[in-house]
RNA sequence: GCCGGUGUAGCUCAGCUGGUAGAGCACUGCAUUCGUAAUGCAUAGGUCGUAGGUUCGAGUCCUAUCACCGGCACCA
């Protein structure tokens, strides 16, 4: 046997025979190490304990402290004990694939039966039996032809398809828990009792499409939920109770901003303290379009379809449009226009208008475009996914040499409006080439380097999506991650040399001759509905003082401030600041509670002293401290604050 | 669109095996003028998402349909 030598995080290395596995390295070293092992990572790489070791490597042994390993162990380990559950429960139920994702695991099953919320504490309890039993796990490499067989066998057509679909002709990775075999690439812990059966909980059932193809059949799925502790899974548990407080439809309510109702599924009904959100927000993106170099336009809403015919859209997207049709009296046939889905091609038809000159590019046009779409019903969300919703949209006409600085400029642009808006990080999402696409393999290296390039120069990162672009050319998208976790897709910048081409857009250049301009489609915030919705979520609703819709309440405690109460408001007011007056016969307590969950920032509260003082006591939303100030005072500062980000001095 | 769940007063929710709808908060009225997250009392408010059906009788059972929620698929 050959020796090798094993190099241990502290720089010292041992020599073994080839072939050790990593669970006799820990024994080696002490009987107390390999009670607590769990797995080891060799060359980086995660590795089970009771794999061999066939060369000179670096080794770790890890234990339970060790969080990442730990928890990949423990999610991955109760994906594979859930399945065994459920199979002893429903011994008909056929497995599929299980794997450990963000905080927990899932696992699908194909079952006749509906699973039910009540079956969840059924298995959780049936785990706990598995985990007491503290079975061993073990492992085996099997041939392609045993394991396809073992799984025809026992009528398990999906592991068979899995089996299949794994290229090559490498042998298989098999996992024993207790007598419950898994196909895995594991690694796994060393036996069903070194899971904490404490530390985990079944969360949620859902469909999910074998191989997430909407073609195959729906499987059903189960969430769970895993930490290393106890008390991880509460407090992971008590941030999820959080989240659901923030979330925008129930903020929505509260603080009075929007519905949505039946007869017009997916679109907004914006109520005042709403709407002044976004008209807030739109002002500002006007003044900061405006300030970057964008002409703003509008186009129309019911447009015929001979322009998505051109376009393509109508090929593509036909069954995602509102289609409306007229019936004219003396007109030869019936006119069906859509409702635009998107406002690129109208667009195209401005820039059409007159000739333009190589001096008139790069040509950025903007619109506040609304736009219809008839999203599936199952994609809906709150004010995020919608059918009806306006785009910050912009397109700039420009030569392909202008590409870089012009998504150069984007970026930045884009960077300070989020910062405006409370966002300092933000990621970028680089979409390169696909395989089906239009175009020479030169155009897209240059389109590309450009993007890379615009990029690099604005000194960011980005992550790189290898052959998600669109077909024509490729994009940035830029996702905003809010308060909980989640990301959403907001802003974009997409090359584009198609439109113009179908829509025969050109420009004179300096030859004389006719050119194809090229057009970038690009949008900051997305759709101020899911931009809105972001930002409720984001800041929990407490919006930054100037985008909150009611920005100061003064509350009286007795009426005889009234009069100075109205005082208040109008010098408020007259500064710009979004001032009310409540002097409702009520406790202080009482309007303070109110207007707190109503998350108004500012509660100026108004007693007999203020009236004598000319004072007034401020309490800011979210402390419970106050601090008596002047009149004088208040105004200009709670003015300043109102000022959008863009207009201070 | 697909799988599962839900749909009762403005809001949050209760209503067991089918017998003709209930609470708290909000609203309104009266009293209270009370110093920083709910003052007291009283009145009023729904035909139970919608449409059919079973039944002597349905919020409760069945069918269809719509919307919403959790996922999946989709997102020009």
């Amino acid at each position: 046997m050959s020796q090798i030598s094993l190099t241990f995080p502290d720089g010292n290395s041992r020599s073994y025979e080839a072939g050790v596995t990593p669970a006799d390295v820990a024994a080696d070293i002490s009987s107390s190490l390999r009670k607590k092992a769990i797995s080891a990572t060799i060359n980086d790489q995660h590795w089970d304990l009771q794999w061999p070791i066939d060369a000179d490597a670096s080794i770790a042994i890890n234990t339970m402290k060790d969080e990442a390993p730990a928890l990949e162990l423990v999610r991955h380990d109760l994906a594979h004990i859930m399945a065994r559950a459920v199979q002893e429960i429903w011994p008909e139920t056929q497995v599929t694939i299980g794997p450990v994702i963000q905080d927990g695991w899932y696992y699908d099953f194909d079952r006749t039966e509906p699973f039910v919320p009540e079956d969840l504490a059924l298995i959780e309890k049936k785990m706990k039996e598995i985990i007491n039993k503290r079975d061993e796990v073990r492992t085996e490499i099997w041939d392609r032809k045993k394991a396809v067989q073992y799984y025809q066998d026992r009528n398990e057509p999906y592991k068979v398809e899995l089996i299949e679909s794994i290229p090559g002709d490498e042998p298989l990775r098999m996992y024993w828990h207790g007598d419950w075999q898994d196909l895995c690439r594991g690694p796994h812990l060393q036996h069903t009792g070194q899971v904490p059966a404490d530390a985990f909980k079944l969360m949620s059932i859902a469909g999910a499409y074998w191989r997430g193809d909407s073609n195959r059949p729906m499987l059903q799925r189960i969430y769970g939920t895993a930490f290393r502790n106890k008390e991880d899974l509460k407090s992971h548990l008590h941030r999820l109770e959080e989240a659901a407080k923030r979330d925008h439809r129930k903020l929505g309510r509260e603080m009075d901003l929007f519905h949505m109702q039946e007869e017009a599924p997916g679109q907004v009904f914006w109520h005042p303290n709403g709407w002044t959100v976004y008209t807030t927000l739109q002002d500002y993106m006007r003044r900061k379009q405006r300030a970057g170099g964008y002409q703003e336009i509008n186009t129309p809403q019911v447009v015929d379809r001979k322009l998505w015919e051109a376009s393509g859209h109508w090929d593509k997207y036909q069954e995602h449009m509102f289609v409306v049709e007229v019936e004219e009296e003396h007109a030869k046939e019936k006119a069906i226009n859509a409702l635009k889905p998107m406002n690129c091609p109208c667009h195209v038809q401005v820039f059409n208008q007159g000739l333009k000159s190589y001096r008139d590019l790069p040509l950025r046009l903007a619109e506040f475009g609304s736009c219809s779409r008839y999203e599936p019903s199952g994609a809906l969300h709150g004010i995020m996914r919608v059918r009806g919703f306006t785009q910050d949209d912009g397109h700039i006409f420009c030569t392909e040499d202008q590409i870089e600085a012009e998504c150069a400029k984007f970026i930045d642009f884009l960077a300070g409006i989020y910062k405006d808006l409370g966002f300092e990080k933000f990621e970028i999402a680089f979409a390169t080439r696909p395989e089906k696409r239009v175009g020479s393999d030169e155009s897209w290296d240059h389109v590309e380097g450009a993007l890379e390039g615009a990029i690099k120069s604005t000194g960011r990162d980005f992550r790189l999506e290898e052959g998600d672009g669109a077909f024509y050319g490729p994009k940035l998208d830029f996702y905003l991650t809010d308060a909980i976790g989640r990301t959403w897709q907001c802003g974009t910048f997409q090359v584009d040399p198609n439109l113009p081409e179908r829509l025969g857009a050109t420009y004179i250049g300096e030859d004389g001759n006719k050119h194809r301009p090229y057009m970038l489609h690009r949008a900051t915030l997305g759709s101020f509905e899911r931009f809105v919705g972001i930002l409720i979520e984001e800041h929990a609703g407490k919006l930054p003082f100037w985008l909150a819709p009611r920005q100061v309440v003064v509350a009286t405690i007795v009426s005889d401030a009234d009069d100075y109460a109205q005082e208040v408001v109008a010098a408020l007011q007259a500064a710009g600041v979004r001032a009310e007056a409540d002097t409702r016969n009520e406790k202080i307590n009482y309007k303070v509670r109110e207007h707190s969950v109503g998350k108004v920032p500012i509660i100026l509260a108004l007693g007999a002293r203020e009236v004598a003082e000319r004072t007034v006591t401020a309490r800011r939303l979210g402390e419970n401290r106050t601090s008596v100030v002047n009149l004088s005072d208040i105004v200009p500062q709670l003015a300043h604050d109102a000022t959008p980000p863009d207009q201070r001095g």
